[in-house]
DNA sequence: AAGAAATATGAAAAATTTTTCATTATTGTT
DNA sequence: AACAATAATGAAAAATTTTTCATATTTCTT
């Protein structure tokens, strides 16, 4: 996750940075709204972060900006609690949240993984490393090429970037995917899960789908 | 739009509900989180308006206890400015929105508005009449049965869906659904149409594919 | 290393979906 | 009412997807 931070006081900057950095978050700190502006043309992030005050270039008026530009990064202000009449206008702005001074990491944490989820489930779309699944038009995006999946290649891609990280057995794909009771007088899962694999092989040169012999699959990382 | 009213200060209760009933919208006035429980089991509501406080039980826990059971219309919470530094609590809740009295009807209008457009396109479905449009999973919900549609069905369906109520011509269907050069020598749009048309009428007894001799098809009411 | 269990695979069969085609029905115009 | 244009339809053909089956390969255990 890239964390975009936009604050010119370098004691709050740096201690978001140190802590987001313990969460694994890749984080970059400006200390002006213009400069937010600039790089968020050069870079991609996945969250933008900004101060309500600051020189140059203040929270709202970056913010105000951004949602210009077409730019559709959740936005978070950050707030003095005598500010807060304002926090109309802040969402108003197009802000996603904001939080008030003085707050905890905790908090923050919370608030960004919310902002995040939520975004994600509304562009409707599933990322996996270098993929993206389109949930509604059942298209699977590669650097690549673009394709539309089959039904049930589409239900058991979704079904393993769902599970993705923990094995999944052939009675659950079975069950969930198939609605089948598990059966040995088929292998349809296996057949599927060949073709996706070819496909997903062609389209990446990766191989995300590992067998863990006897237990079931693992979606992960090459 | 049904919504759901619970405020025991009878003069904010009433200015609200003619100033929706204005704009068209049908509300229901409670006086406390209690009653707004009980008629929440028995009647659907669009939004529903949470007084923060009210006799009985508060807006704060009614909204929890909604939330918990399992109620996913979306909530606004109404607070006293003094009360505000409990927003973080409101948007914990489960709340999607609260707003701060003194309000102007104006600004309670675009944030229901607003909270209900973010609910609906959440949900990830497409409402006609009594018919849902399952965007995700391709089905075809209607008071008798739930039937997964095939790939073009689907397509097709979501077009017609997405622009009721205004004709559509065939080539614009050609060019939309089937990425086709309006050609002469095909007719899958007719084909198509009339499979469609059957699985509507077989599941709903209604007719809500018109044709516009000469001109194209109309979706809309029956 | 050999054998057994589990998984993978290519190709065929079955099922489903999409499109075409020939014919019938409907609508608007004269 | 008759004609021409447009749309609807049933059935067949074509294309695609899903499942099955027989066989090959891999993995684990001894």
């Amino acid at each position: 996750m890239q964390i975009l931070i936009a604050e010119d006081d370098k004691s709050i900057a740096n201690s978001l940075k140190k802590n987001f950095e313990g969460e694994g978050f890749h984080v970059t700190i400006v200390d002006n709204g213009q400069k937010a502006l600039d790089i968020v043309e050069k870079l991609e992030f996945n969250i933008i972060i900004l101060d309500w005050r600051m020189p140059v270039l203040n929270g709202i008026d970056t913010c105000k900006e951004l949602k210009l530009r077409g730019i559709e990064t959740p936005i978070i202000l950050l707030t003095a609690l005598s500010e807060i009449s304002n926090k109309v206008e802040a969402l108003n702005l197009g802000a996603d949240d904001y939080i008030t001074k003085p707050f905890s990491f905790e908090e923050v944490l919370a608030r960004i993984k919310a902002v995040h989820r939520r975004y994600e489930t509304s562009l409707n779309e599933l990322f996996f490393e270098n993929i993206t699944l389109h949930l509604i038009t059942h298209e699977l995006e590669t650097p690549k090429e673009k394709v539309k999946l089959p039904e049930k290649e589409f239900e058991l891609l979704k079904y393993f970037i769902e599970n993705k990280g923990s094995i999944i057995t052939k009675d659950k794909l079975y069950k969930d995917v198939w609605n089948l009771q598990f059966t040995t007088t088929t292998n349809v899962v296996e057949a599927t899960v060949k073709n996706l694999r070819k496909k997903l092989e062609e389209l990446t040169s990766q191989k995300f789908i590992k067998t863990i012999y006897g237990e079931g699959y693992l979606f992960i990382s090459d």
